[in-house]
This record gives C-alpha cells, sequence and structure tokens, in this order.
RNA sequence: GGAGAGGUGGCAGAGUGGUCGAAUGCGCGGGUUUGCUAAACCCGUGAGCUCGUAAGGGUUCCGCAGGUUCAAAUCCUGUCCUCUCCGCCA
C-alpha cells in the first residue's frame, strides 16, 4: 500500500495514477476520514497523557479522600478513552481497506492504458520464429501422441484444471526446474524450496485475497491457511515484520514452489491444455533491495528471464505492461510472452514486477542502515525464471517435428537424458 | 497427539501490580589516556506515530489478541511460536 501521508500530500497525482490504472478507489473519502482518525488519535494521546498523569498520583496520595478523588478521576478518564478508542478503531479499519484499496504509483515510462491492448512490445528474443513446412500441431494433440500429458486422469481425479504430467514430460519438468536454478544459483540467487501453503496474513501482505468471489486463491478450511499462488507470496513473507541490516542488501532468492490458482471467472479465455491450470510448478525469483537500487535489479531480473528463454531456444517478445494491466502492487512490469505455434500467437510465459516499497509495507519488511536512526521500507522485486507448465507448452509446440516427435532444448538434454522425445514403437 | 518449560532491547539475561521503555553484562558509537594497537575509564546507544525550525515534548509497543485495574512486562483468558520428554510417522 501507499504512505498514508503521502495520499493526503499528493491528492492529485493519487487520483490521476487510479484512473490511469483503471482502478476505483475513493481517494477523496479516504483523505476525508484520515483526517479525521488523525484528529481523534490527537485527542486520545491527549488523554491518555492526562490519564496517565493521574495513575501516577494516586500512589503518591497523602489522605484516603485525596486517592478515591484521584481514583474517580481516573477511572472517568478511561472511559473517555474506551468511547473515544472503539470509535477510532472502526474509523482505522474503514481507513485502511481504503488504504489497501489504492495501486501503487505507475513509472512514468510505463504505457498508459485501460488494459493488455496498450501493453507495448519492447524487445524480442534471439531465437527466431520457427518455420514448419507443415502445420504444426498445438501442445495438447502433440502430448497425446506422445502420451505425455493425461488431462482425462487429471480431471477424474482433480477435476478439470488438473492433469497428470507422464514419461518424458516429466524429465522435462525437472530438467527445467535443475536448468533454472543452477543458472540462478550462479548468478547469486539464494535457492529456496519453500512451502505449497503459507497464513491467509502473508498472503494479503503480498496483495493477494484470500477468501470472496473473486478470489484466485484456494483456502484451507477450518484454518488461516491457503494455498500459495506463486512462491512470491512466501519468499516475500519471509521478511514479513523484520528489519534487516542495509549491508545485507540486495537479497536475491530463487524459490521453487507449486502454484494453485483457482482462475475463477477465466473460463472461455485461451485456455487450451497446460496453459491454464489450477497447478503448476514454478521457479520465482524474489528479491529485496534499497529503493534506489529497484529499478537496476527489476532490468536484472527481467535479462534473467531473457537469458533463460533465449537459452531454450524459444522466441519471445517482452511486453512492457500498461498502467491499466498492472495489478495494484506493480510499479512497473514486464512479460515475455513466447511464441506458441499451436494458437499462432504470443503466450505470457514469465512476469516480472517492481513492486517498490508497496508490498514491503503491507508486510512491514524494513532495512536499517546502520549508524543512522530509524528504518524504511524494503523494496520488492519478483520474477518468474520458469513457470513449467507455460514452458512446456512453448517447448512442446516450438521444437516439434513433422512426425509428431519433440526435440529436446540443449541445455535440458544432460538432464533429460535424450535428444529426442518420439512415440514409442 | 500427550506432558512439561519458556517467549523481555542487536545478543545474553534480570524484573511478579505504581518509583519500568525496562537492572546488569556483552556488542556497537563517541571520548579520555596512549610510540601504535590493546587494556582501563567516562559518555551515549530500540522502534512506530505525533507536536516542534531545533533542542526537546507527548503517545504506543516486553510473541500476538482480548480482559481485570485509577495503574499491567508483572494478574486472567485465548492464540501463535520455540525447547525438552513420550507417542506416532515419511
Amino acid at each position: 500500500m501507499l504512505d498514508r501521508k503521502f495520499i493526503l500530500e499528493n491528492a492529485d497525482a493519487v487520483k490521476l495514477n487510479c484512473k490511469n490504472r483503471n482502478v476505483t478507489a475513493d481517494v477523496d473519502r479516504f483523505i476525508a476520514l484520515e483526517t479525521e482518525r488523525r484528529e481523534g488519535q490527537r485527542r486520545l494521546e491527549e488523554l491518555n497523557q492526562e490519564a496517565n498523569a493521574t495513575a501516577k498520583k494516586v500512589g503518591k496520595c497523602t489522605t484516603p479522600e485525596e486517592r478515591s478523588a484521584t481514583i474517580e478521576l481516573g477511572k472517568k478518564l478511561r472511559e473517555q478513552i474506551s468511547q473515544l478508542a472503539s470509535v477510532l478503531k472502526n474509523t482505522e479499519v474503514e481507513v485502511d481497506l481504503l488504504q489497501r484499496s489504492i495501486p501503487n504509483m505507475a513509472h512514468p515510462d510505463a504505457p498508459v492504458g485501460d488494459d493488455d491492448t496498450a501493453n507495448t512490445a519492447c524487445g524480442y528474443g534471439k531465437t527466431p520464429l520457427p518455420k514448419f513446412d507443415f502445420t504444426p500441431l498445438d501442445h495438447v494433440e502433440l502430448a497425446k501422441g506422445l502420451d505425455l500429458i493425461d488431462f482425462e486422469g487429471g480431471a477424474r481425479v482433480a477435476g478439470a484444471g488438473f492433469y497428470f504430467l507422464k514419461n518424458e514430460a516429466v524429465l522435462l519438468e525437472l530438467a527445467l526446474q535443475q536448468y533454472a536454478v543452477s543458472f540462478l544459483m550462479k548468478r547469486g540467487f539464494i535457492p529456496a524450496s519453500t512451502p505449497d501453503l503459507a497464513k491467509n496474513e502473508i498472503l494479503q501482505g503480498t496483495g493477494y485475497i484470500p477468501r470472496g468471489n473473486e478470489t484466485q486463491i484456494y483456502s484451507i478450511e477450518n484454518t488461516d491457511l491457503s494455498l500459495v499462488a506463486t512462491a512470491e507470496i512466501t519468499l516475500g513473507g519471509l521478511l514479513a515484520g523484520r528489519v534487516i541490516d542495509a549491508e545485507e542488501l540486495p537479497l536475491k532468492f530463487c524459490g521453487t514452489s507449486h502454484c494453485f490458482r483457482t482462475e475463477a471467472g477465466a473460463a472461455g479465455r485461451a485456455s487450451r491444455g497446460l496453459y491454464r491450470v489450477h497447478q503448476f510448478t514454478k521457479i520465482e525469483m524474489f528479491a529485496f533491495t534499497l529503493p534506489e537500487h529497484s529499478e537496476a535489479m527489476h532490468s536484472e531480473l527481467l535479462s534473467m528471464e531473457r537469458e533463460i528463454f533465449d537459452n531454450l531456444g524459444l522466441p519471445y517478445r517482452v511486453v512492457d505492461t500498461a498502467t491499466g494491466d498492472l495489478g495494484g502492487p506493480a510499479y512497473r512490469k514486464f512479460d515475455l510472452e513466447a511464441w506458441m505455434p499451436g494458437r499462432g500467437d504470443y503466450g505470457e510465459v514469465t512476469s516480472t514486477s517492481n513492486c517498490t516499497d508497496y508490498q514491503a509495507r503491507r508486510l512491514n519488511a524494513r532495512y536499517k542502515i546502520k549508524d543512522e536512526r530509524g528504518t524504511h521500507f524494503l523494496h520488492t522485486l519478483n520474477g518468474t525464471a520458469i513457470a513449467v507448465s507455460r514452458a512446456l507448452v512453448a517447448i512442446m509446440e516450438n521444437y516439434q517435428r513433422a512426425d509428431g516427435s519433440i526435440v529436446v532444448p540443449e541445455v535440458l538434454r544432460p538432464c533429460v537424458g535424450c535428444d529426442l522425445i518420439e512415440r514409442k514403437k
């Protein structure tokens, strides 16, 4: 969330930003309530001061009359305090809700527009688009021929949107993870295998809404736990409520987790096969930085993604996400969209966001500079290294051959153990 | 899952109703002393919000959330976490 004082002092910019981001947030009501809350808070502190002074006096009273009169005064003050405090608490709850509904400010260079049609392509990968002298199949058909994915089995066991990977697809999944983790480890990222469940307060801190009609999140009945939608949640939560030394920054993690998404309201969108599923495995990058370093870190995360997909030999374009498509926490966001011959279009395979201090403020993740007073909010960034399901779509479709076999990308061969996935005789 | 013990400042560790934002030690910062370093000694040293140009003041915070009381680190309830022992288990 944004800093309250910042919103009060920059009301017009905040309102314009809401409009650009296509977010409805009642900034005016926030300002009115927050002003009221501050006033009330001040009065409460005055009353507290009086009550504290009164309580201290009791011990020093010399006569019983003086003593009981002082106690009476203390009682009255406490009554006033509890009355005011309960009013203030209600205001606080509403102010907090409004504050959370206001999105992060957007990078001045982010394209302005209402939705993803305003996104702009700002780069392409090294691999050229494949040229087929046959009609390419999509990954669902390819998988069928090679017995790589069992969608029917997944549906029987867990419902539509679940699947079994089989045979070489399992090796590909392992190889992709192995490749991404060792790639990032060599570049200073700390590998972490993270919990697949997290407390709802952590979900909220990272900007996810655990319950409600529109939620993307599966929650566990009778607990305050949810299945994570990404390791961004667990890695961001790692520093929630903590203060770390500035010398330790930047902190770069690559976390592996399973990701669970209800995909509520996503029916009808491009969602065939593995593209939009309820569960997948993902290697996620996450960084904590000083404010002045977050833009450079954002470039670094993007270049990690580009290198990985270049090394996998997959054609892609880089998309600069428009303000209306940024979501709540991102200051700026770049997506990699890989070419997917089966649908004859690009499809999102990674996404990297600079959330500046927006996420950290919610999480209360701070840093401290040695020998300086006070603390400051960290900047947080995240980026997909490999989302296995979507990477599989791109690999299968780009590396297919006329006979329905699939060439294994060179960098994955050591781990997969073969060059070609072909129909069993 | 059962039985105990405990969660206090950067760390260790006192504190069982008012004089406690909290002893003491370590660490850290500054200073005195001093060929240099060390030692010794002295001073300082948590965070949030808020008022103030500042100096400084107010307020909140002793895992978290409630409760009792004029007054809570201290008493009560719930909850989370950690440790030890037992049971179960990959």
